[in-house]
Parts: C-alpha cells; sequence; structure tokens
DNA sequence: TACTCGATCGGA
DNA sequence: CCGATCGAGTAA
C-alpha cells in the first residue's frame, strides 16, 4: 500500500494531531538523477500559531513566515544557525500560520541531518508536497499503535519561556531517539 | 546600517 | 562545553 496524502489533509487546523499523524508516515524524496528514496517519519514538532512563542510566526507576517500563512501541504525551509536547514511541513487554513518541524526519519535524527540526508534546502521553501516538487509525503498503511508515540517539550526553544517551551508538542516513536 | 541570536551539530 | 556561520528581525 503506498498512497501520497493529498494537501487537504494538511489544511486541517490541527497542528498537533497532525505532528503525531505524521509519525509512520513516509518523507519520499526524488533525487536529480530520478531514483527516490522513502524514509519512515519517526519524529516531528508542532509550531501553532502567532500566540506560540516559540513558533516563527510569534513575529507575525514577514517575509520568512509569510510561507506559514498559506494553506498547509507546501514546505517551509529555513536556515538554522547559518548552517542547517531546518525542514517544516505548512499546515492549517490560510491565513492560519503553523507547521511541523520534520526532526527525525529512519537513519536520521535531528532536524539538520534529516535533509542534509536527503539533500534537501531553501530552494524547496514554499514547494508544494507532491511529487512535482520532488518531496512529498506517503502513507504506505504502517500502523502505529497510539502508546507507541512518546510526547515530549520541544527541543531548544528554551527562549519562549516555560509556558511554551513545556507544551509536549514533539512526538517521538518509542525507541527511535532520546528523550 | 549595526547588532543580536538562533526550532543544531560535531568535535575537544 | 564550545565554536561554526549567516540571515532574519529589530532597533536606530
Amino acid at each position: 500500500m503506498k498512497a501520497t496524502v493529498a494537501p487537504e489533509v494538511f489544511q486541517q487546523k490541527k497542528p498537533v494531531a497532525l505532528a503525531r499523524w505524521l509519525i509512520g508516515r513516509h518523507l519520499v524524496r526524488r533525487l536529480t538523477d530520478g531514483a527516490t528514496e522513502a524514509r519512515m517519519i519517526l519524529e516531528t514538532e508542532a509550531y501553532v500559531g502567532e500566540r506560540d512563542l516559540a513558533c516563527h510566526a510569534r513575529a507575525g507576517r514577514t517575509a520568512r513566515t509569510e510561507v506559514m500563512y498559506g494553506a498547509g501541504g507546501v514546505w517551509y525551509v529555513y536556515l538554522c544557525y547559518g548552517i542547517h536547514e531546518m525542514l517544516n511541513l505548512v499546515v492549517g487554513p490560510r491565513d492560519w500560520p503553523a507547521a511541523v518541524l520534520i526532526r527525525g526519519v529512519e537513519g536520521a535524527s535531528g532536524p539538520g541531518r534529516v535533509t542534509k540526508t536527503l539533500a534537501i534546502d531553501r530552494s524547496l521553501n514554499r514547494a508544494a508536497a507532491d511529487e512535482a516538487s520532488g518531496l512529498w509525503i506517503e502513507d504506505r498503511g504502517v500502523r502505529v499503535p497510539r502508546g507507541k508515540i512518546l510526547a515530549t517539550p520541544r527541543i531548544g526553544i528554551d527562549y519562549a519561556g516555560p509556558v511554551w517551551a513545556a507544551k509536549p508538542w514533539r512526538f517521538v516513536l518509542a525507541g527511535s531517539a532520546r528523550l
């Protein structure tokens, strides 16, 4: 079983639920030589709207965050620490900024490693999550029991303050990453 | 235009 | 524990 996930799925106003649901789905990349590589998603984080002080959209609409204000189903890729490309999937309806950070896939733990491993960079920013862009999500029928998905606070966002830093919006397939 | 600080990682 | 490395956001 293999099915590209339709963009509408990511337009639901449920970033946290979508972040959890993405665990067990596959991130699929088509390389320049035409070959495709699919890796199961093992770790994600949800960033939820302008109120969420950990979310880039806390600053409102800017050149960088504009992509998050579009309808879900497109990629938001940005450079972090001047070194690492971070891959996010924009989620939620139009004018409601939210995204899910892909923090880990099979064989690559950590957001910077995910992008490096799959040759993902800012050229994919604002691109649709479909086969035409060369990077998309598939549901290959893997069933992940709810109890196998752990929820923890998000990583590296202490600047957001104790309330937002404590939100359990990071999801990890049990045993696939450190807590 | 100047300055600050990262949704991280690898090496000491 | 620390340095790398650069662009977005903010203040001026």
